[in-house]
DNA sequence: ACCTTTTTGATAGTGATATTCATATCTTAC
DNA sequence: GTAAGATATGAATATCACTATCAAAAAGGT
């Protein structure tokens, strides 16, 4: 897999369309808005939500729900994005153009932070080994509440 | 939060009733039946897979599909049974009578391999402090293939 | 520009879970 | 033990996120 860390949109995009081309399948307006969308709004978005952002800044593309699955799913196989699935709340979507990272969820306000951790990266690989397993890939998710959820609590009270 | 470890049924039926009218709940056959299939049967169950074994053990009650969802969000909700999403492979129930541990899987045949590591826990508390937050709870998943299914893709290739 | 293939948006369909509601069952007070 | 008042139940229906279908539109190689 190849590595998109830190890549500006030009060599994105070209990254794109060489996927495609590769695949026998075309660049379309949708599917480029698509991921200039996620470029351009670094954040982790839920289908739905891009969908209503990219519906509002360009309303002349008319856009469907389903095109922006469709496209999520293929711009996910080719980690060109990634993927949190938050249970409940749904699964977010965010651009593969930074290290990797797992994230640190406020499960009052929905506040995401992301952090790395060299250390557990390499105690999850160790864990695998000791049973057997070819490790592929892994899902840490760490729920808490926030500073300012807690000020909020302690006013509250 | 109580800790459940390590309970016998017992145990855990007179916590599941203390519970229950605490609440002004009701003790059913149903609920009973639920709580002591899934600690006699000390796997991972799916809603559906668990429905289909209190149907084909205890005929009689003629259970219905909704009171298995129900009486799950219940005992999760209290403490008494614990989840993991699994994604496109659905939810999972186990019964929350052993201590903490985390979870390997096998993205071939769906095997899980519990696992718990001190040292991971430690980091993890250690980076929501670090971001200011109050850690309450996480998940961590790693995915992978077990040795079984590498000896299989290995002859099949 | 033409022709073929892929993509699209609207719509309908899906599967897991939640809700509704009339009936059954449980709990408490006698 | 029974009656009264409560909650729980199963069957049916609804919901929700997502996927499949399909006719029309757009892409792109020539
Ligand atoms: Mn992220
Ligand atoms: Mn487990
Ligand atoms: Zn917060
Ligand atoms: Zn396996």
């Amino acid at each position: 897999m190849k590595n998109f860390e830190t890549m500006s949109y030009d060599e994105l995009l070209k990254e794109f369309k060489g996927i495609l081309k590769a695949n026998a399948l075309k660049f379309t307006k949708q599917r480029e808005t698509i991921l200039s969308t996620l470029y351009n709004n670094p954040k982790h978005f839920t289908s739905e939500c891009l969908y209503l952002l990219v519906k509002q800044k360009h309303p002349e593309l008319n856009i469907g729900i389903a095109t922006v699955y469709r496209t999520l799913s293929l711009l996910e196989e080719n980690g060109l994005v990634s993927s949190i699935s938050l249970g409940a709340q749904g699964k977010k979507f965010e651009i593969a153009n930074k290290p990797h990272h797992d994230h640190l969820i406020c499960s009052e306000c929905g506040k995401i932070v992301e952090f790395e951790n060299e250390q557990i990266e390499r105690l999850q690989q160790q864990i695998a080994e000791e049973n057997g397993f070819i490790l592929t890939d892994h899902l840490m998710q760490l729920y808490g509440i926030c500073s300012e959820c807690q000020k909020k609590k302690e006013d509250g009270d």
